[in-house]
Formats: structure tokens, sequence, C-alpha cells
DNA sequence: GCTATATTTGACCATACGGTTAAACCAACA
DNA sequence: TGTTGGTTTAACCGTATGGTCAAATATAGC
């Protein structure tokens, strides 16, 4: 039918709005139904339950949420701008879609098993072993410190995605106001690199 | 009666328990009372309502979470020696009770308003503030790069926080045991600060 | 226009859940 | 031992919620 692309669309981003705000437990299949302003009976038409609707919108949330910008990862720049990469690209990800880190986080806590099968298909594994890779071959050059290359991801990752996990906590302490938080994060995208790179570099 | 305090301890402790692990619409009474091996109705005997007993345990993880180790952030310590204690004592706090990152980050994103006074409680801002003007004297003698506070601060926080709330992914993607994620924390306090200090400290 | 198929809808169902009640229980004390 | 007051419990209540169903409506092919 002509209209079932429409419906089934309305209904994915109204369902992806509710869940991302309110979780699995706190999102309402009643809330999801007026959101895509159709009858609820039609939500179980299309989508059978709530879990099922659910996991196709984690589902695409989360490959969201790590293709886009790991996928051009093992390019073939060098390591400063792919942490530069890396950064600017996931601030701006997570700056159109704010809900993200904290819907992933959560119902990750709760799921985890069947989340990973998600992950193996982005082959992060291996990209990340890749960038390890490079990183070896530029200390042995002597232009990078040496380190335990599982904590320089996790710092990488870490310094772009929490500040939008903590969002409020942060604004309320440094004293943000919702711009200025917006202006904190566009610096951020030149700050992370610099500061990453001014660990780990070596000045000759 | 004699038996309050010990009824009124398990309670809260059980509801401590549910509370963050399954988030407050995720909880369910009865399971707070299975947990603390009392009668459902007994809960709504000490604590009036859910709304209630959620806040209370609400108020005592923040409480605990903020102050332990904020509280010790304004002593006469060099900016050195505050950091490594900072990174050094909140993982060890999170180590003790790995639900909390999560169970705060995700409360926090449906409540923020009122949550904002048992921040002040703590008096973080002053905290903060008296941390940033020690760091503009060190700059000031040559000592640390200048930068703006807001990020540096924000980087101590995510590179200590962030693992925990992302522990299954983290886990995963650099194929980590449980036993290898605890050692991998281990070394992250003596990381951390060393992290840190090379990107912003000034070698003569 | 008629039939068959896909879609939409209001009404309904069963269950889960937060919360209440009244009776039972129990310790202290007169 | 009987009375009092705090505590515990089983049974119950009203509502919210995920899910179903059969009737109604729209759509497409003939």
């Amino acid at each position: 039918m002509e209209n079932e692309l429409v419906t089934e669309e309305k209904i994915l981003q109204a369902a992806m709005k509710v869940f991302t705000r309110k979780g699995y437990t706190g999102a309402r299949m009643q809330e999801i139904a007026d959101e895509a302003e159709i009858n609820k009976a039609s939500l179980h038409y299309y989508f059978r339950s709530k879990q099922l609707l659910f996991e196709r919108i984690f589902q695409s949330v989360l490959t969201k949420f790590l293709g886009e910008v790991v996928t051009k990862l093992d390019s073939d720049l060098c390591i400063d701008d792919k942490i530069r990469f890396f950064c600017e690209n996931y601030i701006n990800l997570i700056q159109k879609n704010p809900g993200f880190p904290n819907f992933i986080l959560n119902e990750l806590h709760q799921n985890p098993q069947y989340i990973f099968e998600l992950f193996n298909k982005q082959q992060i594994q291996q990209r990340i072993k890749n960038f390890m890779f490079q990183y070896k071959e530029e200390v042995a050059k002597g232009n990078y410190r040496e380190m335990d290359m599982r904590q320089l991801i996790t710092n990488i990752i870490s310094l772009s995605i929490f500040p939008f996990a903590a969002r409020p906590i942060l604004q309320f302490n440094l004293d943000l106001s919702n711009d200025e938080f917006y202006e904190f994060m566009e610096d951020r995208k030149k700050h992370i690199p610099e500061f990453i790179l001014n660990s780990i570099k070596i000045n000759k």
C-alpha cells in the first residue's frame, strides 16, 4: 500500500522520540501513538509488541551512533587528524541527537548481551586494532609517547561523549545557560584534540 | 520501638539496590519489599509512597557521590595532587558502588530542577571556583598552560566516571573480562592524572 | 461499481502496579 | 492479666498499561 511507508515512518520517528526520552520502562505505547497521531492498535498492527518496536529503535539508534563516525576511522588519515575527526564528528552527531547517549548507556545496562551482535556488525574491534597498530608505528618513529592504547581510546570516547550524558550537572555547576552550553561544546571540538595531542605527542 | 531502625534500614538498603539497578520507572515496590524481606504494605507504612522513598534514596546516593570526594578538594594540596586525589578516590568510590553513575545520569535527566538544591548543599560551585583560582595562580607562575578551566574540569570528571557508565561497551570492544576491567580501572587511577598532567604542565 | 485486501479504529480484556484498609500481632506497662 | 500503641500482614481497590478483536473504512484491481 502507498501509505504504509508513511505511517510506519511516522511511528518509528515517534517511537524514537519517546523511547530516547523515557527509556523502555518509562515509555508508554499510548504516548507513542499520540506522538505519531495514530491509534494505539495501529502500533501493534505494524510492530507486534512494545519489545519488538523497542528493539527496532534501539538497533537503529545504535547503528547511527556507532556507524557514521566509526566507519571513517580506518581511513588513511594521520593519528592527529583521526582524533580531530572523531571528536568533531561525534560531537556533531550528538548535538543533532542529544538523547542518544543516555538512552544507550541506560538500556545497555539492562540488556547487555544481545547488543553485542550489533557491535560486531560495525566491526568496531577490528577498527580499534587498526588504529592501535597505526599508533604503535608512530611510537616506533618517536613521534608519540608509548602508552596503553586501551586507555587512550577510552579517553577519546570519554571526553567526547560524557559531557552530553552529564549535561544538566555540568550546566548547573559550571553555570552555563543552554546557549552557553552549546558554545562550550563547540569550543570542545577543538579543545579535546588539542588536550589529547598535547599529552601524547613528543615535541622534538 | 527497637525494631524500627532495623526494618527502616533494611528497606533503605533494598530500595537502593533496586532503584540503582532498575531506575525509578523500572523499580517495583513489590521487588523492594521482597529484597527487604518484608510485606509490601510495610513499605508504605515507613515511606508513604514510591516517590518519597525514591527521593530519599536519590538524595542519599547523590550525597555519597558528590560529598565524600568533592569535599576534600579545597584542601591545601597542590594542583597535581588534587587531580591525583580526585581521580583515585572517585574511581575507588564507584568501584564500591558501580550502579551509581548510570542511576544518577538517568534520573537526573528526568528530574533536573529539584536536584539542583542537593548540589547547592555541597557547595560544588564554590569549590570549583577555588580550584580555578588556584590554577590561575599557577598559570601566572608559568607552571601550567593557560586554558578554559571549565574544559579542564569537564575532562577530569569525564575521564574518571565515563568508563563506568559505558562499562559493557568498553569491555566488549576492548575485549576485557570482568577481572581485566577491574585491572584496567586500577591502572586508570594512575593513568588519568599522568595523562592530564602531561597535557597541562609546562616543562621548563 | 464490485470484490478482495490492507489499514484504521473504538471497545474491550487481563494483568500489573501503587496504594489502602482493617484485622492481627506483639511488646511494654499498669 | 488487660490495655495501649506501635508494627506487620493478607486481602482488597482503582487505575494504568500492553495487548486483542471485530467491525468499519479505505484502497486497488477488475
